[in-house]
RNA sequence: GUCCCGUUGGUCAAGUGGUGAAGACGUCGCCCUCUCACGGCGGAGUCAGGGGUUCGACUCCCCUACGGGAUACCA
């Protein structure tokens, strides 16, 4: 048995299986050769934005696209960072906005034969490679406390060098067998470091570089690392480097989609890799949705500490319908979306064909007016009765008593089909909280005169219009006719019949049949503004109608 | 500090040596119109800066500036 052997056996006594051992337990997947197998890995903090969407959907895209696998593996090896309930938000949320796992870890029981999919129960594999590195001198124990760290970076600082534990400032790389016996005695703790092969660069002598090919970002040259990084913490748990490499490659992940923030950690990767003697996968470093800070107006990726809003829940919250959601999405995910869903406005966005190589190199700023648009072009889609379904789920979670919670769907379906027919529908719903207060004055429980009455009609002038208005008024009358007794309302007392001859002699009228219709509207909606007077009168029925109008003219 | 990535109008962006530098959102004006919305037409607004290379540079090279990220027994 040879010194590294033996120091292997000391460090990992109960560990009797090898990486070969693991990577015949995990068979290659049985695949097309184009599909593509990519993962989501969270933390389980609980909170998921925007910003992960973002990513994830990039993800799910190029597994499904390609009939491949997006498996969903949870990065718990901080246990400072878990959240109780947090794989359920995960799930939930992003289930919600149409992104489905194959396989990975669930709720009770893992889904798929690559598990398991929470690294917490993975040691013993991480174990297994971490030994077989420190067999072939590829790795060792370091004692190394908190304390002497901090002094060596200090020490380092002030020399000007590079901080961190490499060359001559691995303390623990060259111990003797007898060294680390003596250590372990004392029970002192211990990390696994990889023992780095690379040399940092100096003015003479630069450090050697290596190239990849990044799907996003084409070829990338960068420098070798030479860190003897952490592998195993103190714990036996991996860091995110070690867990990486071993996990993407047993769980044949073919396409690693991750934040550009990782780029800088990729040479350690990529070492990694070639000391294990294992394929790279292709990376595909996405660039982070950013957003503006408030306070300091610097553009800076999302947080989830200061950006409560754009956590997945505020979009629950506000009534995004998660088809807008996506849509805007794949909008800044590729950049070439908007044209196609202008040349396919029919299609399923599934039917786009996604692209890692057309996705931006730089972080694209949140556009809320955007998603609005998105959204209204989306919604102005989706059939009156599913829209309706949507729209009363959303109010029994956020607005349970509110009457939109308790109104019928088909009703519901009613008020929004106004003026959607057509050629040139109206594109004024947005998200379900707005549509909420666009469509309050239809139950009479939220029905309330907000706006004032128009300026240029005396009050005598409302309650004569209002009075001749109930006295004409006929449920049956077709638009045409129906407008034409408002006309005549109008001219009556002294309205222009258009607004065209009024302005031409605005002397010669009290105003025009804009102003008249204006108090009906007020009347019957409360609002100065609102969808087509006649079209809400059909669907509120004549006997409201009616009530209202004497309900105002008693107000006024 | 060092290293990595990035930089086309307010935003998302097309564009790979010769373009009037697309398009979308937003914004402004006009038109349509019983209000709003929709729709139509039009306007303003961009290649971060400086050097090269070239007959010619948004496109290639270098430098600077700016932004982002990394520099943990966090991911």
């Amino acid at each position: 048995m040879t010194q590294q052997q033996q120091l292997a056996a000391l460090l990992f006594p109960h560990i009797e299986n090898t990486p070969a051992h693991w990577i015949k337990a995990y068979p290659k997947r049985q695949l097309d050769p184009q599909a593509k197998v990519t993962r989501l890995g969270p933390s389980p903090t609980g909170f998921i934005h925007l910003g992960n969407l973002y990513g994830a959907f990039a993800d799910e895209r190029l597994a499904h696209q390609s009939g491949g696998v997006f498996y969903l593996r949870i990065e718990d090896t901080d246990d400072k960072r878990k959240v109780e309930g947090a794989v359920e938000t995960i799930i939930s949320s992003l289930d919600f906005f149409g992104l489905h796992f194959d396989e990975g870890a669930g709720l009770t029981v893992d889904k798929g034969s690559y598990g398991p999919y929470y690294q917490s129960a993975r040691r013993e594999i991480y174990q297994s490679f971490s030994k077989a590195l420190v067999e072939k001198g590829l790795a060792y124990p370091c004692f190394l406390t908190e304390e002497e760290i901090a002094s060596i970076r200090s020490q380092q600082e002030a020399a000007k060098l590079t901080p961190g534990i490499y060359g001559k400032w691995a303390l623990c790389r060259d111990l003797s067998l007898e060294q680390v016996k003596k250590r372990l005695d004392e029970g002192q703790s211990f990390v696994i470091r990889l023992r780095s092969r690379g040399m940092e660069g100096t003015e003479n002598a630069p450090a050697k570089t290596f190239s990849v090919r990044d799907a996003i970002r084409g070829q990338l040259s960068m420098p070798e690392n030479f860190q003897d990084v952490v592998l195993l913490k103190s714990n036996g748990i991996p860091t995110y480097h070690f867990a990486h490499v071993i996990d993407d490659t047993l769980m044949g992940t073919t396409h690693v989609v991750r934040g550009e923030e990782w780029l800088s950690s990729l040479p350690v990767h990529v070492e990694l890799f070639q000391a294990l003697e294992l394929p790279l996968p292709i990376y595909c470093h996405t660039a982070q949705l950013m957003k503006i800070d408030d306070e300091t107006g610097v553009k800076r990726k999302l947080s989830k500490r200061k950006d409560p809003e754009l956590s997945l829940d505020y979009y629950r919250e506000m009534g995004y319908h998660p088809q807008a959601v996506r849509e805007y999405l794949l909008t800044i995910l590729n950049s070439d979306f908007e044209q196609w869903r202008l040349e396919n406005p029919e299609k399923e966005l599934e039917a786009f064909p996604f692209s890692a190589e057309k996705m931006s190199h730089s972080g694209a700023l949140f556009d809320l007016s955007k998603l609005n648009d998105v959204s209204k072009e989306v919604l102005v889609k989706i059939h009156a009765s599913s829209l309706a379904d949507f729209l009363t789920g959303w109010a029994k979670t956020y607005q349970p008593q509110s009457p939109l919670a308790k109104a019928d769907p088909a009703f519901v379906a009613r008020i929004l089909s106004i003026g959607r027919d057509g050629q040139k529908p109206r594109k004024d719903l947005v998200f379900a909280r707005q549509m909420a207060d666009f469509t309050a004055y239809f139950f009479d429980e939220t029905f309330a005169v907000e706006d004032p009455w128009p300026e240029n009609t005396s009050p005598e002038d409302c309650r004569s219009i209002l009075k001749a208005y109930l006295d004409t008024y006929c449920h049956g009358d077709t638009q045409e006719q129906w407008f034409d007794k408002v006309r005549s309302i109008g001219t009556d007392l002294g309205y222009a019949a258009k607004p065209k001859d009024y302005k031409k002699n605005p002397q010669d009228y009290k105003g025009h049949v804009g102003h008249v219709s204006t108090v009906i509207r007020i009347a019957l909606t409360g609002r100065a503004n609102s969808p087509d007077i006649w079209e809400i009168q059909q669907v509120l029925g004549e006997h409201k109608v009616r009530q209202r109008m004497g309900k105002a003219l008693t107000s006024l």
